[in-house]
DNA sequence: GATGAATGAGGTTTCATTCAT
DNA sequence: GATGAATGAAACCTCATTCAT
């Protein structure tokens, strides 16, 4: 019955993550406000005082959730990406990044891409995230591109036109990938999508 | 007789629509959970009750929202456009009408545009509207793709993908376009999103 | 357009009839809380503010149906009855006369009759009915019970024990009757029901 | 752990239990639109949340009821009637059974008995139980009947015809328990109500 | 630490009633 | 007189949170 301190520890560790599992999920499909905390404790198997025990409130779960969570796995997808290249390389390799992790059978990259770049604007009416983070997905995309467009390699539309446009693909792919499961979803390659920001080269029109 | 007729069927058909106005911009903006029955009648100026004696539940409300609002505004928003014409141009008018709509100082198009686009895929967890109606968002830019791979016109990715593209990039300004407001969101031209779909001509690659 | 005076009290009068009968019905069936104002407008056919206009309150409504229509029917079920004639005969006379407005097509005798026996009783969670009436049903039982034991016509048990049994079977067959309908409900003769009451005659046990 | 997991059960039954008390007699005295959850709650001294935590919602409560309270009274009052005896004997005994509980000071004998019979008619109106149960009151009386108008010992009235005198007469008498209480409320002795459907013995008509 | 019974603020919905015409 | 749009008190119900053990 008295178990090791490691082993409660490796307990606990467990349970925490087993709630961060569910809600990571729940809340990137049905929004904060359409997830209970029995919805959460139910699908983690966990007794309804536990959340409250470690995090205090459905609040700072969430808020636990984006700083412990979700910015690991973003640091995660991009952790292979070279940014000493070239930024038209960067880009493609950042949106390979993304579109890597949306295409596994794992559902998480997908929910924290989503979270992550619903939180970029929707701040307002989703509970506040106190601590600061950097938005790195935000930021990345964003000097990258200023770089190319110095060097040329970029359409000359507004950087933060064309940092919207990429990061609106990526939020609706990782709605779908959310939505419709792995095996129904598709995920387009990059190419297609550096279409919108490379400079054509020589072509007339 | 209660005053006129006439006076009776205006007012009425003003209040109903005062609750459409607000229940559009509160749902796209928070979501249907986010949105209680009060926030709706506050915005709308009407005692709860009427909302219940006009619509039976929030969720009919919201029904009845998609079928008596937001498929007219999307018919609106496209009811000038040639569907005879070219694939290409057919795509890019589409695109063009969207945006146009996304860019005027009325929210009510991106509401509607963001709703429609919401609803096309995530019908799980959004109460389900019941009526059916026609996806012409979906349908359009599906067929004409269809029909643009068929003379040419397009590259050759799967259909599907590229329709999801384009509405992603869609869903995600509109949701940046509501989010932001009209000042402060920049939507980009449609030549941009058309890189992604239109076969590269005289290119070798 | 202008009708007649005549014409007028005469619609009038229709008008507050049919209140009065889809009440009688409802208010019998399903209670007075398991009936809405609207449920009683819908079924007279008229519009929701007439009920108040002529009645003030669904309360008052009820009031108003005991007063003018429940005990007049009462009187009309009973106004053949010769209450000069001896008890035995006089009993089974009241009781023919309910069970006879109980058998026939009619649903206004049963609903009458169970909402007056509820009425004896049940004043506590009924709104209380202002206007003092006579409660005929009961009296007359009663009183001619008492006499009947005294001519020896009637078992010696306490004339209370005795009344109440048969209001009892009258309010049981009333409420099965409202609740099966005409043809569906049998009515026993009251020769059954006089068993309980009449003295054994030559009998030995 | 949480209590002593036997002190919770007991606890959790005490409440459970107390609500159902609360919650036969306020149903079986006003009628189920009669009592509010709150009437409920606060008669059981606990809140109204955790009625709808037990169990569900008020028409649940009321289904919960008859299944697990109500058709156990049913029993435990018939439970020493010994059903193998001749048919008048064993309605006699019955009706004793009932009656007999009636008398009780306590009410939930009574209670229990006119919500049943209630049942056994009018449904429509009243929340449907969805469990089948069987309608040991009904049954019982009907099929004893039927077993003693074959050995000569009943009135060749029609079966139903006398089952339903006999529920008409119990449904009046607790009804009249119910809302008389048990010091002001009389009850007949059973032999008045068998004479209804006793063959006459040694008589001419 | 962990549990789950219990609470009550607040959201959803109903419905008796009012009132301008 | 008659209508039905409108109101809001009060019902029903949910769910985040507390707490004794």
């Amino acid at each position: 019955m008295p178990k090791t301190k490691e082993q409660n520890e490796q307990l606990k560790k467990e349970r925490i993550d087993s709630i961060y599992r569910a809600a990571l999920y729940l809340f990137a499909t049905r929004g904060f406000n359409g997830v209970t905390s029995d919805d959460i404790t139910n699908a983690a198997k966990c007794s309804h005082g536990l959340l409250y025990h470690y995090f205090g409130s459905k609040e700072e779960l969430f808020q636990h959730l984006i700083n412990d969570i979700v910015l690991k796995l973003d640091e995660e997808i991009t952790k292979d990406v070279d940014f000493t290249q070239r930024p038209k390389f960067l880009i493609r390799d950042l949106l390979n990044a993304y579109l890597g992790a949306l295409k596994q059978p794992r559902d998480d990259y997908a929910c924290a891409i989503y979270l992550l770049l619903n939180l970029y604007i929707q701040s307002r009416f989703t509970p506040k995230v106190k601590k600061t983070f950097k938005f790195r997905i935000f930021e990345n995309i964003y000097c990258t591109i200023e770089e190319g467009k110095k060097v040329g390699e970029f359409s000359d539309y507004p950087t933060r036109e064309l940092t919207i446009l990429l990061l609106s693909v990526l939020k609706g792919l990782s709605y779908n990938r959310i939505n419709l499961g792995h095996k129904n979803c598709i995920i387009p390659r990059s190419e297609i999508i550096m279409k919108m920001i490379l400079k054509e080269e020589g072509r007339n029109a």
